[in-house]
RNA sequence: GCGCUCGUAGCUCAGUGGAUAGAGUGUCUCACUCCGAAUGAGAAGGCCGCGAGUUCGAUCCUCGCCGGGCGCACCA
């Protein structure tokens, strides 16, 4: 297909301007406005060069570009040049990209031959998966769904928190206050209920801490009492997990999680001893990052026993040495910044330069509304919103509707599943990752307007009207060379530029890490299906036309399937 | 206190060193004998937190201030 940026910088290219031809393809900006064109060119920048004023410059440029094919017309507006595409001819060459590539259209090979892990999710074992973990887990699977689009060779890996004092902490709780039975019948909630009171008590007791400590030091010793029950609460916890990732459709390549790395630590301990970068404090051993100005890391405590950041060299290194990454993402909670940062300099300090290439990927805050106060998410004092619980409410809000609007020939059961879990996932990358928000029943329950079911709806509406073309006797599939004059109209010509961007969208999406740029897009693409669906009759008595146009509607709804299968969401055909 | 981060319409949020700052939602209207109304159209609603600076040009970059959030060694 032809890009049209490139061909403009082409048109533009003067040897007198002093630019060359990827400074101009950079200075190609899309008018906010679209009667001022589909591209344009400012020249305000040549004014000093040429010494003469920009709207003169501009007037050269448009006289020079106006006969060339590609344009129905080059015409400047003060300093603009501004270029308008023939639209029968660009509307023609993205459906015919469209249709031809299927769904594969969005896709590239740029990454081709490079390794990329993206680490998500990563929830605490024995804690239940609330609606806080739903960022890191939904965002990290888009993000790994992008870089597997544009080519790379993607490794998830669910980085489990499934070590560190809190194991203590819980195996003492159990001891005391656990049994067996009440294990079995609920796991999640019986260790919540035994991590909970451990904290209640720990109030009055502090010695309980202590044990708590204790009792992580021989987990981490290997003693088989402590490992045994570690293993067990570890079990139970990911067999609940894997019951919410089913929901959400998600794997993983790996579960190497922070206990993992337990025994691949001393090394590193003595690598650091061996590069003079370890000192004693308070018989603790730390990393002295003052001069950098990120505090003290700490490797050891004072009881020997690891931390975060030793299990995250340790970790970061294994990776490396196992899959020789090009890239290594960490979609972790921008609460974590600090602590990414001290991590990275420390393993620069150890002089590995592959740190570069590691990745914190952050993400902003969910809280919660506590009245009139706003609170964050403290599973320890109860005040959470269970992921699975929000889930299944979605999807039998959507089942409700299903049934008022009374919708022949669908699988309620199925599509309902389909349509409120890509509502809530929507609804998690509709806004840049870096912000904070509140969790709202009413707002990850609103199925209209900027929504996962607006966009699933408009898909099964383009899908409607090829069912309905197809019983009319017309295949679809077999609408050959279409004629791209009756695809001039603003509705149709809106709708293809937006197809047209797709690649590029994706592409944009996988470098900043931000899935929420495809979203936004899928929304652009959903309204624009839907003006050009009200503006326009699509099944006319007109052979032609009728061709164009379902030749439209189709790539429109591939794009759309395609888009939300970035996101991890389904596109039913009927709703 | 220091560091990071956010501040745009009543609310939730897009946006870009450039042309008149955009959606959704809410409010008020309109459109289903017509391909799916989970839709579309219209109205109303803005010192882009404040103040300087850089620039031909700043909502965007820099600095300062104000306000919210998060973080700042024996948790992760």
């Amino acid at each position: 297909m032809v890009n049209f940026k490139k061909l403009i910088a082409e048109t533009v290219y003067d040897e007198a301007l002093g630019l060359s031809l990827e400074e101009i393809e950079g200075m190609i900006e899309i008018p906010a406005d679209e009667s001022m064109g589909d591209y344009a060119f400012p020249c305000f920048r040549l004014a000093k060069a040429l010494r003469k004023a920009p709207q003169l410059i501009a007037a050269d440029i448009a006289a020079r570009a106006g006969d060339a094919e590609a344009f129905e017309k080059v015409e400047n507006v003060n300093a603009y040049v501004n270029f308008f595409i023939d639209r029968a001819y660009f509307a023609g060459e993205v459906i015919d990209e469209v249709n031809r590539l299927g769904n594969a259209y969005g896709r590239s090979n740029s990454g081709e031959g490079r390794k990329v892990i993206v680490e998500y999710s990563s929830p605490n074992i024995a804690k239940p998966f609330h609606i806080g973990h739903i960022r890191s887990t939904v965002i990290g699977n888009a993000i790994y769904k992008l870089y597997d689009a544009v080519g790379f060779d993607v490794i998830r890996i669910n980085h489990l928190g499934d070590y560190g004092t809190q194991f203590g902490k819980m195996i003492v709780a159990y001891r005391k206050w656990g049994s067996e039975e009440e294990l079995a019948k609920d796991p999640i909630k019986s260790l919540l209920s035994y991590y909970t009171r451990f904290h209640k008590e720990a109030e009055e007791h502090p010695e309980l801490e202590d044990e708590a400590r204790e009792t992580f030091v021989k987990l981490e010793a290997g003693e088989p009492e402590e490992l045994a029950l570690w293993e067990k609460f570890r079990k139970l916890s990911l067999e609940e997990f894997n019951r919410v990732y089913d929901m959400l459709g998600i794997t993983f390549d790996s579960y190497a999680g922070e206990s993992f790395y337990s025994d691949k630590m001393p090394r590193f301990i003595q690598e650091l001893k061996d590069k003079g970068l370890l000192i004693e404090s308070q018989g603790a051993q730390i990393v002295d990052l003052e001069p950098y100005d990120l505090g003290a890391a700490m490797i050891t405590k004072s009881d020997g026993s690891s931390l975060y950041v030793t299990r995250d060299i340790a970790a970061a290194v294994y990776r490396k040495e196992t899959y020789d990454f090009y890239k290594c993402i960490y979609v972790v909670a921008s609460q974590q910044n600090l602590h990414f940062k001290q991590w990275k300099k420390v393993l620069e300090l150890m002089g590995y330069e592959w740190q570069k290439d590691c990745i914190h990927v952050p993400f902003g805050l969910v809280s919660l509304s506590d009245g009139d106060d706003i609170k964050m998410m403290s599973t320890r004092e109860g005040r959470v919103v269970f992921l699975e619980d929000v889930l299944n409410t979605a999807v039998a809000k959507t089942a409700e509707i299903m049934r008022e609007k009374d919708a022949q020939g669908v699988d309620i059961d199925e599509v309902s599943k389909e349509v409120g879990i890509g509502a809530v996932i929507f609804q998690e990358l509709s806004n840049n990752r870096i912000k904070d928000y509140v969790f709202s029943w009413d707002k990850v329950l609103n199925f209209d307007g900027e929504t996962g079911p607006y966009v699933q709806y408009t898909h099964a509406r383009a899908s409607s009207v090829l069912r309905k073309a197809e019983a009319a006797g017309i295949d679809v599939d077999a609408i050959g060379k279409i004629d791209p004059a009756h695809l001039s109209s603003d509705s149709a010509y809106t709708l293809a530029k937006l197809l047209y961007r797709v690649p590029e969208v994706v592409e944009e999406a996988a470098a900043k890490y931000e899935p929420s740029i495809v979203t936004r897009h899928l929304v652009d693409i959903a309204q624009s299906f839907n003006k050009f669906y009200h503006d326009e009759h699509i099944l006319v008595d007109d052979e032609d036309e009728k061709n164009a146009k379902l030749a439209l509607v189709k790539a429109s709804r591939t794009v759309l399937a395609n888009c939300l299968g970035l996101l991890g969401i389904a596109a039913p055909e009927r709703m």
